[in-house]
DNA sequence: TCTAATTTAATAAACATTATCATATTAGAA
DNA sequence: TTCTAATATGATAATGTTTATTAAATTAGA
């Protein structure tokens, strides 16, 4: 609502309903997630839409893109510095956060600049071992 | 040569010239980088056997899967536990070898079980600071 | 209210990866 | 060495994701 009218970019039924669903949403969705959460409400919008709006929505660093997954590409309304674990049994990606500022030595990185860090912790969730 | 024997694959011409050309290999490559490559002296040789041989070695934990790039998977011939440097600017990816063995407190993970960790440093290589 | 600029939706195109399957090759047994 | 079952290859089709195209619709500000 009037939430959004300061991000620079025009107000479209499309795009509140996608920033809406995204809202505080921690299951780290791809396209295809969103597309198909967002018909509900809005059975006309179209795939190619919800690609435009997501893409508008990182350039204006109000999402982010997560490469966890090989077969798609999946989006974090929570763009602050944290990190993930991800199950290799259901592919489920949950955030955690704990202080984390490695010591990275100058001699290791040899000239280059470290902009953002990310940590992937890989293995299996509560309902993945039970199995 | 004879180093492969014990794999417990049969060895080919494609498999043995896929496996020499990742060996030692830093460059993180994708399939169709190693199949470019080994074209040159295999030049029957075929992407879908590429990729066929990548999920062999992948399963007999020769070579690993990264994620890095959104685009298209990365292969790494280095299986040992290191992390990367991913320039924003050319896609490089580089090598990071750092002691690090992250203190993830029990509570930040909630009874997940943690396999494997990478961490991915995001910013600007030597050569892309430099424009 | 009017209008220029932007966005949408439908669809085509591009691209990476996987599936299919007839033919060729490997590795081990005889 | 020869034979043969199991496996691998190569050509190509199929799939799934993402991007490009463009006419029509919508937004936001004059
Ligand atoms: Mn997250
Ligand atoms: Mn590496
Ligand atoms: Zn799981
Ligand atoms: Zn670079």
């Amino acid at each position: 609502m009037q939430k959004y009218r300061n991000i620079g970019i025009k107000l479209t039924p499309q795009r509140l309903a996608v920033l809406e669903f995204l809202e505080g949403n921690k299951s780290h969705p791809s396209a295809e997630d969103i597309y198909r959460a967002v018909k509900n409400r809005y059975p006309m919008i179209s795939l190619a839409t919800v690609y435009n709006i997501l893409e508008t929505l990182k350039e204006k660093g109000l999402v982010q893109e997560l490469n966890i997954d090989p077969s798609k590409k999946r989006f974090d309304p929570d763009t602050s510095s944290h990190h993930h674990l991800i199950c290799m049994g259901c592919g489920k990606v949950i955030d955690i956060s704990m202080d984390y500022s490695p010591h990275i030595p100058e001699t290791a990185i040899q000239g280059f600049e470290v902009k953002r860090v990310h940590l992937e912790l890989y293995g299996l969730c509560q309902d993945c071992r039970e199995k």
